[in-house]
DNA sequence: TTTTTATATTGACTTATTGCAATAACACGA
DNA sequence: TCGTGTTATTGCAATAAGTCAATATAAAAA
C-alpha cells in the first residue's frame, strides 16, 4: 500500500466532477460488462454487443449512448448498423484494475 | 488505443457487480476529492479532513462510512479521534488514471 | 459527574437513476 | 415507396442516492 505522495498536485474539483461524472456512467454492471466486451471483442455493431449482453434493445442503446456521451466509447454507422468502441484508454485501466484484482491479468 | 486482448478472460456478472458497487461510491465528486486528499496527505482524522473537504459533518462522516463499507478506507479510533487512510489500492490506480490526463504523473 | 471535543446516526425531504414498453428514425433492398 | 432489419428516443413508474439539521454516542478533560 502505497500512498503519501507529497510530489501529487492537488486535483481541481472541476476536474474530479468530470471524472466523477465518468467513473458514474462505468459504475453500472450492465455498462462494466459492455466495456469489458468490447475490450475483449473489440468494436461490433449493437446487435452483436446484445447477444454478449442480454438486455433489452432500449435498455443497450441507452447505455451506449451514455457511454458515448461520456466520452468511454465511439460509434460509427456501417451502413445500418452501427458499430461501437472503447474510446478512452481511462477505462482500459480500470478493467485491467479489476483482472488484477482476480489475479489474472491481461496480456496484451 | 490498445484493445482486443484475446487472451484476457471474461469476467463474471457477479465481479463486476461488486466492482460496479465499489466504483459507484468513488463517482462522486466529494467522495473523490477525500480519497485524493487521502492519498496526497495520508492518514489523518475527521476534523482535518473536514478543513481540506468543506463539507456539513453529517455529510462527510456519511461519506466516510460509505467507502469504508465499500473497503475503500481504513478508519481507526485513536482517543476521541478517528483517523482515515485509504484501504484499497484500486483506489490510487483510479486517481492515478485521472492525474495522467491532467499531463502531471504522481511520482512516488 | 459534568463538560467539551470528535464523530456517528437518524429522520425527512429533494433529486437522480433505473428499466422498459411503445414508438420513431435510419438505411438498405425489392 | 414499401418492407425489413437495425438503432435511437420518449415517457413514466419504481427505486435509489444526495443532503443536512437535529440528535446520539464516545472519549477524555475539568
Amino acid at each position: 500500500m502505497k500512498n503519501r505522495n507529497h510530489c501529487a498536485v492537488e486535483l481541481s474539483m472541476e476536474l474530479l466532477e468530470r471524472m466523477a461524472a465518468a467513473l458514474k456512467i462505468l459504475a453500472h454492471p450492465c455498462r462494466l460488462k459492455v466495456a469489458e466486451v468490447l475490450q475483449r471483442e473489440g468494436s461490433m455493431p449493437v446487435h452483436t454487443l446484445m447477444e454478449k449482453v442480454p438486455l433489452p434493445q432500449a435498455t443497450l442503446s441507452q447505455y451506449l449512448n451514455q457511454m458515448r456521451r461520456a466520452g468511454l466509447v465511439r460509434a460509427e454507422r456501417k451502413g445500418k448498423e452501427v458499430w461501437y468502441e472503447i474510446a478512452d484508454s481511462s477505462v482500459l485501466t480500470i478493467l485491467d484494475c479489476i483482472r488484477r484484482k482476480t489475479g489474472q491479468r491481461a496480456e496484451s
